[in-house]
RNA sequence: AGAGAGUUGGGUGAGUGGCUUAAACCAGCAGUUUGCUAAACUGUCGUACGGGUAAUUCCGUACCGGGGGUUCGAAUCCCCCACUCUCUGCCA
């Protein structure tokens, strides 16, 4: 959520960014917020010294009684009661208008950063660079959803068959991969300094609005609705909630924590052609980080965790690129986003593997996440998280890249988690 | 799940209708004393929104788990909800 004074004090930069994302009628809209805000204001001025009035009137009640007046306090109350009806009326007004102000706000995505490009869809993104040489793969090549047939390690049917679609099995050699990369991710993530965290996998409504899955993208997320609680669509959401309504010290930052968890998403209406296999699931494996950051160093930041993350596709030799998102493709939180995309070889496709995006202070102003600076002011931290990594399309293109004609080699820095170097027969 | 007891500022904890934004103590911060540390003493110590000012500052309003109600006036009385603790039940 913006704040308004941003957009009272940058207008026409605000005006820009939204442009920049094809946000529609972005002029109108914003003054409709500054109106509103001036509405606000005036109407809790006058409010206020109503209540200031009727305040005074108490007390003065109050000092009357004490002394016995009782027929002068009687006349006093008098006063107060009609006062009562205007700041009621007024408070209605004001509650109604501040509840109409944080509606529109939450329609208002993020300011893009000024680095970001612009356009309407993934073909605008820009490629920041690419990494690795793309394997090359015998005739006979395999997309990965053969693979997992062939060697008996993920099995869709089965998964189909206990809760539906989109919920694979993973078996044998799948199983100790999916443990394999999991334990791999988390131990490099404590080498890089992570605090490792297990939150809870289902979250309650106030935690899906404080990182912005609610309102609006409730539909993404399945719902245990007898305890109104959700499963999480990612660990960004029970790991950033850690810190609602939270008053930092400067001296805390930066925090960074890591999180495996699994995740779940609905992906209502998102199924096609190109969906197939391990590329797009209901429930998946993925290990999270986030940064709680200092404005002035929230970029920094953000490159740190774009090179943390391709150090990771590095060691596990997988050819990868970095796109900077461009203003049409970004995620509505986010003011910049990098996506880190790995060759998988047999589709020979580009799949995105992390997303790493610093949000600024735009969730930290929903989750009422502050810090103390120096000075004793109070101001917004900056969150930034990303995965690192995500594990379906991983395991895909491990699979995809690595195949030979007797077996899958595995990247070495997996060996010693896993046990085995090959998946054959 | 049932019964009972609770939820007050960073912490402990007082406060059953007006002089309580809230005692006291501890921690924190600033200062005095001191060769240094410690101790002692003095002061300071919340958040949000709005307003006045060139500015330190000052003023108003709201906030004692959350929401609603009674009242001229609520931390205090009433209702609903959430959470915590104890006992009973169930359970990995």
């Amino acid at each position: 959520m913006l704040l308004v004074n941003t957009i009272r004090d940058n207008f026409e930069n605000t005006l820009a960014g939204l442009q920049k994302r094809n946000f529609p009628n972005a002029q109108d809209v914003l003054i409709q917020v500054l109106d509103l805000d001036n509405k606000r204001k005036e109407t809790q001025s006058q409010r206020d010294s109503l209540q200031s009035e009727s305040n005074n009137y108490s007390k003065e009640i109050g000092i009357l009684m004490r002394e016995g007046k009782k027929e002068e306090a009687e006349k006093i109350k008098t006063f107060t009661s009609e006062i009562k009806d205007k700041v009621k009326s007024l408070e209605d007004i004001f509650s109604q208008t501040e509840e109409e102000l944080k509606q529109l706000l939450y329609t208002i995505p993020n300011i893009p950063h000024f680095s970001v490009p612009k356009g309407k869809s993934a073909e605008d993104n820009e490629i920041v660079l690419t990494h690795g040489e793309i394997p090359a793969l015998p005739d006979n090549k395999q997309p990965h959803w053969e693979l997992i047939k062939k060697y008996d390690i993920i099995d869709f049917e089965l998964g189909t068959k206990i809760a539906g679609a989109g919920f694979p099995v993973y078996k044998g050699k799948g199983a100790r991969l999916q443990r394999a990369l999991i334990n791999f991710f988390l131990d490099e993530a404590l080498k890089a300094g992570y605090l490792e965290i297990q939150p809870p996998i289902l979250v309650n409504e106030d935690s899906g609005y404080g990182t912005g899955q609610l309102p609006d993208k409730e539909g993404q997320m399945y719902e245990a609705t007898v305890d109104k609680l959700f499963l999480i669509p990612t660990a960004e959401v029970p790991i950033t909630n850690i810190y609602r309504d939270v008053i930092l010290n400067e001296s805390d930052f930066p925090i960074k924590n890591v999180g495996y968890t699994p995740c779940f998403r609905r992906e209502a209406g998102s199924w096609g052609a190109h969906v197939r296999g391990l590329n797009r699931l209901h429930q998946f494996d993925k290990v999270e980080i986030v940064h709680l950051s200092h404005p002035e160093h929230s970029y920094q930041a953000l490159e740190e965790m774009s090179l943390y993350v391709q150090g990771l596709l590095q060691k596990l030799e997988l050819p990868y690129r970095v796109l900077r998102l461009c203003g049409g493709d970004m995620g509505f939180t986010s003011a910049l986003t990098y996506d880190m995309e790995v060759f998988s070889a047999a589709q020979e496709r580009w799949l995105e593997v992390s997303s790493v995006s610093n949000f600024e202070s735009f969730q930290a102003n929903r989750l009422k996440l502050r810090f103390k600076s120096e000075d004793k002011k109070t101001t917004l931290a900056h969150t930034l998280n990303g995965s690192a990594l995500a594990l379906p399309r991983i395991v895909a293109s491990i699979l995809e890249n690595n195949q030979t004609e007797t077996g899958i080699k595995m990247p070495k820095v997996l060996v010693p988690y896993l046990g085995f170097d090959t998946i054959g027969f």
